[in-house]
RNA sequence: CGGGAUGUAGCGCAGUUGGUAGCGCACUACGUUCGGGACGUAGGGGUCGGGCGUUCGAGUCGCCUCAUCCCGACCA
């Protein structure tokens, strides 16, 4: 991959993925001093705000109210339900004291050693815990049920090893948590969230997803059914992209969380957890940036387009200001939002290259030249192309062409997709193939066992059994055993 | 937690056999420029990650330590 790009001279040398390194460092975030945190710089927030108001609108229509639960979780919380503790006791930060004093030389501060904490807290990794022991306090009757919170917080999660955006030690995410009464009414919630994600993704960040089941080992600690998203990134490497979990009544045991169901008989509440974090930022960029930059999909892009004036003088300056002053006008009232740049420290050239490396869909200039011939330059970023038309109609043109560039880098990302797909019964094969990235639809005799092989010996792993493929009984390529179903087989991030 | 690497100006880096710190970009001022990351002139900015040691003298050598990054195992 190019990793060149001009006039940034030796900034851009040294990123080789410059999709999750360069455009992200350079414009949207940046390490801070703690190990594996990021700084999300404000554009790359606006990002993250898009993401987050788009997606509650779709919870909300769904009945899901937010709420805020506590950052800390008593450790013993943790342990009450045996699986759960099991997957996350690894990356816990643990708060185990509340107060510092000024050490023996006065140039500095240490822990008071007798400020320590009786039971330790935990900074959460996920709030199952601490909201299903609210819920219990919530929940006496079926009619108190069910219970739809969601809430946008952030958690913390002592990763051996960090990427950005991927995987940082805290990221910002929204974790849904649902209490119902019965088994089925939670298993169509879990799945049904799974599918508000899906045509987010599809709709909104132009990313293709294949949604699916995790295979036992695969899935969320504490749950009975982990349901997947599954992209492809450039590299032909899965990203999971969000899950929604099936928890079975596990937490409303492990919290006692009971309730009188219409039969007069005690029952545990049915649970379900699902999630999407600033991972999907990542995702964004590793679907569609090219070596300029971002490529941002006119339906998330906090700015969909930026007008440049380019002028000799202030009377010129001062005639396209009033020109662009309409258009601005007439495209915020579609509902389109507009950047007006004409901030004189900056020349045409340098604002280009800049808006491009932030992914603005749609740039318009307008010159002199244009001036007199009422017409306008368009660019769109996604092919680069430009053109010159009339400023007659110019933002029924730009509304046109974001809708445009939305459904091409969608078709761009799912026809990539769609090529790197492949089925394969043999395994030697698979072994040679896999190393060059791709999906593989392979049948799967089910067991744990099949599943450790494939990752031992080539890294990739079932991402899960696929929805939306017609599905013939076969033969484990590995085993020789007869298989059900395929499964995707990838490696992932 | 194993393996590898790196810490020098805001960013990216150079710094030879030890001799008192430099380059590009960025930044400031002025001028010329302005249709694809402009140019000239003049400037500002550094406890060389930290500590201890060797030495007349350490960015450079030794030991310790901290941090970050990359590759694995673990994970959204």
């Amino acid at each position: 991959m190019a990793t060149e790009l001009k006039g940034l001279t030796k900034r851009s040398v040294n990123y080789s993925a410059w999709y999750n390194e360069l455009v992200v460092k350079a414009e949207l975030a940046e390490q801070a001093d703690v190990r594996g945190c990021m700084v999300i710089r404000p554009y790359g927030y606006a990002i993250w705000e898009k993401i987050q108001s788009e997606l509650d609108k779709k919870f909300k229509a769904t009945g899901v109210q937010n709420a805020y639960f506590p950052l800390l979780i008593p450790k013993s919380f943790l342990s009450r339900e045996a699986e759960h503790v099991e997957g996350f006791a690894k990356e816990c930060a643990v708060v185990t004291h509340y107060r510092l004093k000024t050490n023996d030389t006065h140039d500095g501060v240490v822990v008071d050693p007798d400020a320590k904490l009786d039971e330790e807290l935990i900074i959460r990794p996920t709030s199952e815990t601490i909201i299903w022991n609210t819920y219990k306090n919530w929940v006496k009757s079926y009619r108190d049920l069910p219970i739809l919170c969601n809430q946008w917080c952030n958690v913390m999660r002592w990763e051996m090893r960090t990427r950005l955006f991927l995987r940082t030690s805290e990221f910002l995410w929204q974790e849904g948590h649902t209490a119902h009464a019965t088994r089925e009414e939670a298993e169509e919630r879990a799945k049904m969230m799974l599918h508000v994600y899906a045509d987010f993704a599809e709709q909104y960040m132009a990313v293709p997803v294949i949604r699916g089941v995790k295979s036992e080992t695969e899935r969320f600690a504490g749950a009975l059914d982990t349901y997947t998203l599954e992209a492809m990134m450039q590299d032909g490497k899965a990203l999971q992209s969000g899950t929604s979990h099936f928890l079975g009544q596990n937490f409303g045991r492990a919290f006692n969380v009971q309730f009188l169901n219409r039969d007069q008989k005690q029952e545990y509440a049915w649970a379900t957890s699902w999630g999407v974090s600033t991972r999907l930022m990542g995702a964004l960029i590793m679907t569609h940036s090219d070596d300029n930059g971002l490529v941002l999909p006119p339906h998330l892009a906090p700015i969909q387009v930026v007008i440049v004036p380019i002028y000799k003088s202030q009377e010129q300056l001062s005639a396209i200001d009033a020109k662009v002053e309409g258009i601005c006008n007439n495209l915020r009232n579609m509902g389109i939002s507009v950047k007006y740049d004409n901030d004189d420290n900056k020349r045409p050239g340098f604002k280009f290259a800049d808006y491009e490396l932030k992914g603005i869909p749609v740039r318009l200039a307008m010159g002199a030249r244009d001036l007199e011939n009422g017409t306008i330059e368009v660019m769109r970023r996604d092919t680069l192309e430009k053109e010159t038309v009339s400023i007659d109609g110019i933002e029924a043109y730009v509304q046109k062409l974001l809708e445009d560039i939305q459904a091409n880098i969608y078709k761009k990302a799912l026809d990539f997709r769609d090529s790197h797909i492949y089925e394969c019964d043999n395994y030697d094969e698979f072994k040679q193939r896999i190393q060059d990235g791709g999906f593989f639809l392979c049948h799967w005799d089910g067991t744990p066992e099949t599943e450790a092989k494939i990752k031992e010996d080539t890294q990739a792993t079932i991402r899960c059994v696929p929805y939306g493929y017609e599905q013939t009984p076969g033969t484990d390529m590995v085993s020789g055993k007869p298989a059900k179903y395929r499964v995707i087989i990838a490696k992932a991030y």
